[in-house]
DNA sequence: CTTCTAATGGTCCTAGAGTTCCGTTAAGAA
DNA sequence: TTCTTAACGGAACTCTAGGACCATTAGAAG
């Protein structure tokens, strides 16, 4: 009954095949931050990346598809984090290094694209959310260890703390329309260091 | 030299343009909270609205500008704001409205559809922009009254205090993926009263 | 009321995004 | 190495969003 046919490119993945993933990836990444979501064409896609139209029609089918893939590959390379010794700290070197790239020429683009195509597809959503997942998992230790030193209160959830600290970035970003500056950046990241002392996110 | 052209509708505004700019927008309302930004299609706005596509084309031109005519249409009209006497009170009251809003069936989608169309269009995000500046704007007073009372530091930041409150219920909704409920709406308005408090929001 | 013309709304047309077809190339197995 | 076939890529096709044209309708002024 089934007919069992698996998605293209997983049979063999080797040589030409990943080449050609890259490739795409690269040049969608690079027209994503160039023009936009809403202004994607597959077909200057495959030109960019010197592939065939047809074979990013076949592996990827859509937009938002190409999309949820790109953000998987980006979900695989994290990113440095630091330790300070103080919650402020941490947190302010978090807030700068989203405050650099959402004000990077490129990265702002690309990740204003990138929320754009998940708000306008399930698919890319999720791939979107497993993305921020991981960094925010990635940078909740730092909240972790800050209870540990009794910085601040016990049943503090990490998680709420971190997303606390990019929020307003993002909304600068995406809604407000304001720069994102180094300024901001300080500000976030100082009102959730004293917010979380005050135990605000607290289960 | 100059070949005057005022923009279709402006020269007789009265009746049947209007009615027409009012069922368009309408429609234009209820196909984005439905479909979303990016499957939107003037064709199909014209036949909910009962108006000829060339009609809709003509007036409004692309996708982004008839979403940035809405945007101007909603900022028009405000909503009630409410003095409870306290700080926390006031932005608790205010983080539960833009909760209502975002959780909301129709309005969720709609304003996730309408950050979408900004990102992709710069007149559309001109107009976004001047919508939450002006929502900013009326719930300031709230800000400064607690300064007055001298709940928090002279020399916040009104719109910063704000923005702060309604940020992590956005970040939920198009960023995070989390439910914007209740409890995030709560811990939003805290945690903005209590950085307040503590001065991270002055300039 | 009559006149003028802004604005509307059918109908037809065009360009290009997305699809299908089929021959070619090369990854993986033996 | 050879063989099998997954995956690629060019070319031709389809379908529809967006635009052009023109006849019709109805505000606004006198």
């Amino acid at each position: 009954m089934s007919d069992e046919r698996p998605d293209p490119g997983t049979v063999r993945p080797g040589g030409r095949t990943a080449k050609v993933r890259e490739a795409v990836l690269r040049a969608a990444g690079d027209a994503l931050a160039e023009d936009g979501f809403d202004r994607l064409d597959l077909a200057e896609i495959a030109r960019r990346a010197g592939v065939g139209k047809t074979t990013v029609y076949r592996r990827w089918g859509t937009v938002p598809g190409l999309v949820a893939d790109l953000l998987t590959e980006m979900a695989e390379d994290s990113l440095p984090r630091s330790e300070t010794g103080s919650l402020l700290g941490d947190l302010t070197a978090q807030a700068r290094l989203v405050q650099s790239t959402l004000s990077d020429p490129r990265q702002g683009p690309l990740f204003k694209a990138l929320i754009t195509a998940a708000a306008c597809d399930p698919q890319t959503a999720e791939a979107l959310h497993r993305f921020y997942r991981i960094r925010t998992e990635e940078w909740a230790p730092c909240v972790t260890a800050a209870i540990e030193r009794g910085e601040i209160p016990a049943g503090t959830d990490p998680t709420e703390v971190i997303r606390a600290v990019s929020a307003p970035l993002y909304y600068r970003l995406l809604i407000g329309g304001d720069p994102v500056d180094r300024a901001s950046a300080d500000r976030a990241a100082k009102a959730a260091a004293t917010a979380a002392r005050a135990g605000a996110f607290t289960a």
